[in-house]
DNA sequence: TTGCAGATGAAAACAGTTTTCATCTAGACG
DNA sequence: CGTCTAGATGAAAACTGTTTTCATCTGCAA
């Protein structure tokens, strides 16, 4: 939160209850989600305040943006704060972090092939949680 | 083209136009994009269409679909018909196609410690493009 | 040919996001 | 403490990309 004022940002109430929204959870909120647990406690917000404020946050590296498959996206509190990338439930929607992709092998190898210069990545895994394996298959 | 009437679709001017646009370029386009140089040679056709033949080429495997940063959505003829990821040019938005992720490994691993039942994943490399890295820096 | 399921295009509906603008307020300063 | 103001907010409107609806058209099997 002293981040945000580092950076020149006020502290507002609603900023505030914006990230307790997104830390008191490990799913990943879409903007309509957060509006609505974060009007529980805050009444009169409105939904465009959520978006600019979703926005700083993402730039300020608070939390991180994911693209759902449909081309929605939610957002996650940023825990583990070095490089990594999520595996995906494409059951319940739930995200695990994972770090230690090693792609750094591959990445110098596509690099020399094609003459990019090659400055970041995205990898998802997707697949089905424990515990939608045992509701699936009972 | 066959492909579509095997699978009980119509062969009609409008989707052999768009097949012939995707496959005229190596660049992804947007529907948008297709809209407007589908438009050139096929004067009435309704974007519309464009949006429900890109769902069915897609279905059909005949083309990919890739998810830009920004949300949005674009379409590319399916080169390799094999496994295979996507580098993309930041810079100008070429697309290259790459095989041989190695990402087996890590996926046995990750399934291993988090009891996920891993079915896909999705891996990308941005960067700078050869061309454009000459660009850049003169 | 003919018949008709499937395909098309125009317009309207929709969802998610961004802009605009008048009003409000966090917090720096006196 | 108040005062002041750049920055923040909320409501409504605008926008963008996509999907639905529906009346009309057409590829193609018989």
């Amino acid at each position: 939160m002293a981040a945000l004022r580092h950076r020149g940002y006020r502290l507002t109430p609603q900023r505030r209850a914006i990230l307790e929204v997104i830390a008191g959870t490990d799913e990943h909120l879409t903007p309509a989600d957060i509006y609505q647990r974060v009007r529980g406690e805050h009444r009169g917000i409105g939904l465009v305040t959520v978006y600019r404020t979703l926005d700083i946050f993402s730039e300020l590296g608070l939390i991180c943006e994911l693209r759902t498959e449909d081309g929605g996206r939610s957002y996650l509190l940023t825990r583990p704060s070095e490089h990594h990338h999520h595996l995906i439930c494409s059951s319940c929607g739930r995200v695990v972090d994972f770090t230690g992709c090693q792609l750094g092998e591959l990445e110098r190898r596509l690099s020399r092939e094609t003459g990019f210069q090659i400055d970041r990545h995205l990898l998802e895994f997707t697949g089905c949680c424990p515990d939608c394996q045992q509701v699936a298959t009972p």
